[in-house]
RNA sequence: GGCUCCAUAGCUCAGCUGGAUAGAGCAACUGCCUUCUAAGCAGUAGGUCUCAGGUUCGAAUCCUGAUGGAGUCACCA
């Protein structure tokens, strides 16, 4: 790793082991940043140190400081209390400018593979605000993987079959006239949606004018529990209803089984929807910036978890009940008993899971593997974890699950019956709208091509909303207002831009780039603390890599921002005081726009050369 | 009810391997565009880090308990 801090714990280690002869472990080292109040830039903790040598830290700090001084990137050092400070000397930021920060170098075994599975939607359905806080973060996983050296392969499970397409289906057929995603000029996965929505208020309809008749009276008297309402009883009554009496539910659920057996006219009419409702969320992740390398479809795995567990049988993994369903029982490892296989022979969704995962190990022979899927299936992956586990997956030990939270509005929770979820498509134009006008507003852009403001246009308004919310550690349930994410001012992406902007401006002014011709330059304060940050890259993708967490690198590019616009205005970079400082300036300024360029990359947020 | 996760400024969030006086942004208020793009900068104000114990040189951070909130506990996915 080409990270300083790792070069000063080591010199540490060093120290102390020269002066005092006692071994102590670097990775307990403490490396800080100084406060801002205090002199110099790093700061090593001896406290911990005190007791072992019967020392005051002080002392201690005082002692480690002199010896440190023999280093030439050292100038000078300070302790206050048990915290030395050490002041680097000029020649150490001056060297440290040159270096590429943004290589990393690679100390895992060499390229271990990993899959990201991300996205996974249903296809009755067009993508709402939860896939995006999903897509967002798999995609920036996968490219933050990717820079930590491993080998990425980006893929999503399709959920393509089952009761709800076939709901989509046969309202399209019963109400469609035979419109289409181009006859109706409709999005194809909207228009899908539709249809989905109809069935819904279709059977409504049906449900409502069966609850007057004689058979929903006598069947609400008879089997009510004791004080319940008619309302209350037949809100929990929808789903036996849609079963055993409605005759849209027998209709679904037939063209669910001609399905399954394969019936030449569902297949094809199934085939057509899902088309189109594949070219909608094809715009989608166009749109967003995403693509996979793999794509598996659950109507391609439903059924493959089977064999998994006959052999598992065989080796004492699960165990049959006398029904015939097929069992495992985790409760020594602090779970439960699991149903695998129903007493009918079908599979479950655990069993499709087991059976994906070989699916994928026999196509990729991938080490780990991550699922990023929100944190309401917590059990369902500790549960899959363990099962793979025990049927000995070689890559058992590399299971991730990025269980991120979910996304609420201000009102609440998003409810596809209330009609509160907001749409992908819609969010993207809103404020993508929103960019426009405020691009429009300020008029940089006006000598621009149509073709090139619109491009623009679209990097801020997607930088905007991706980085709202890529900006929230993942773990935590996040509440996006609508109104915030437009907002383009402060921690925002578009603020982060602005200052890639603002070096690219500077940049396009010199004729001369490259000139190296510095070393006599005195480093201001706030160019150490830029340098500083540069030189933290590295770290902080690491630490990004191993908790799977995009949110480090948001917080980073904000900073690395923030920094830099204010050193745009308390520092001439154009009109610098001398030579050697303009060239150092001009090349720190490079250094910042790579930094900053390369950070949001990995979020997904691309720079424009303008705003 | 069992298990899991969460609780930091009015709001949205940082603060993670325990370290110095807990930080940003938004909203509010005050300044700064003849000067490299004001999507910017500087400043004011805003806190019992939910509460109570414990561990130690030192706790927002680790442990225990309480309170409040969320999720989950299907032969659903």
């Amino acid at each position: 790793m080409g990270n300083f801090q790792t070069k000063l714990k080591t010199d540490f280690v060093l120290i102390f082991k020269e002066i005092y002869d006692v071994d102590i472990d670097d990775s307990a080292v403490i490396v800080n940043q100084t406060k801002p109040e205090f002199e110099g830039e790093y700061t090593l903790v001896m406290f911990p140190y005190s007791k072992q040598l019967s020392k005051a830290p002080q002392v201690i700090g005082n002692e480690v400081g002199s010896a440190f001084k023999s280093k030439a990137y050292i100038d000078d050092f300070n302790v206050v209390q048990g915290f030395l400070n050490l002041k680097m000397s000029n020649e150490f930021w001056i060297e440290q400018i040159h270096e590429n920060h943004l290589i990393i170098e690679n100390t895992n075994d060499s390229s271990r593979k990993i899959m990201v599975e991300f996205a996974s939607p249903n296809t009755n359905k067009p993508l709402h605000l939860g896939h995006i806080r999903n897509i967002l973060l798999g995609w920036s996983v996968s490219q933050i993987l990717e820079k930590a050296g491993y080998e990425v392969v980006k893929t999503q499970i399709i959920n393509d079959r089952g009761i709800a397409i076939c709901k989509s289906m046969l309202a399209w057929q019963l109400y469609g006239e035979g419109k289409t995603p181009s006859s109706t000029d409709i999005k194809g996965d909207h228009f899908v949606g539709d249809f989905y929505v109809l069935f819904e208020n279709k059977f409504q309809e049906e449900y409502k004018n069966w609850q007057n008749s004689s058979e929903a009276e006598s069947l609400y008297l008879d089997s009510k529990k004791n004080e319940e309402s008619q309302d209350d009883y037949f809100k929990r009554f929808k789903n036996d209803y849609f079963n055993q009496y409605s005759q849209l539910g027998s209709q679904a659920k037939q063209m669910l089984l001609d399905w399954e057996s394969g019936n030449e006219s569902v297949v094809s009419l199934w085939k057509m929807m899902n088309g189109w409702v594949y070219e909608g969320f094809e715009e989608t992740y166009r749109r967003l910036g995403v693509e996979f390398d793999k794509l598996y479809y659950e109507s391609d795995t439903y059924l493959l978890g089977k064999k998994v567990v006959n052999d598992g049988l065989e080796a004492g993994v699960f165990y049959k009940n006398e029904d015939g369903s097929v069992w495992i029982d985790l409760e020594d490892a602090g779970m439960d008993q699991k149903i695998v296989l129903r007493s009918d022979g079908t599979s479950v969704y655990i069993t499709q899971d087991i059976g994906t995962a070989m699916l994928r190990y026999q196509d990729y022979k991938m080490d780990e593997m991550v699922y990023v899927v929100a944190d309401e299936q917590d059990y369902h992956f500790q549960v899959l974890f363990e099962t793979l586990k025990r049927l000995n997956q070689p890559y058992a030990n590399g299971l991730h699950h990025l269980n991120y939270g979910m996304v609420d509005l201000p009102s609440g929770r998003m409810k596809s019956r209330e009609g509160t979820v907001v749409d992908a498509d819609d969010l993207m134009n809103e404020v993508i709208a929103e960019a426009k006008a405020n691009t429009d507003e300020r008029g940089e852009l006006s000598e621009l091509s149509a073709i090139e403001k619109t491009n623009i246009v679209e990097k801020i308004g997607l930088g905007a909303l991706k980085y709202h919310i890529i900006k929230v550690n993942p773990k935590k349930r996040m509440i996006f207002d609508p109104a915030e994410s437009l907002d383009m001012h402060g921690q925002t992406g578009p603020y982060i831009q602005n200052a890639f902007v603002r070096i690219q401006s500077i940049l396009r002014k010199v004729e001369v780039k490259n000139s190296n011709d510095f070393a006599d330059y005195l480093v201001l304060d706030i160019e150490k603390e830029l340098v500083q940050l540069i030189m933290d890259f590295p770290f902080v993708l690491q630490n990004a890599a191993e908790r799977l967490d995009p949110s480090e690198i948001a917080n980073y590019s904000f900073n690395l921002a923030k920094h830099f616009h204010r050193y745009y205005h308390e520092v001439r970079i154009l009109k610098a005081e001398s030579e050697s400082a303009f060239n150092f300036r001009i090349l720190l300024c490079q250094k910042i726009a790579e930094s900053i360029e390369e950070s949001m990359k990995l979020l997904g947020i691309e720079m424009p050369e303008r705003m």
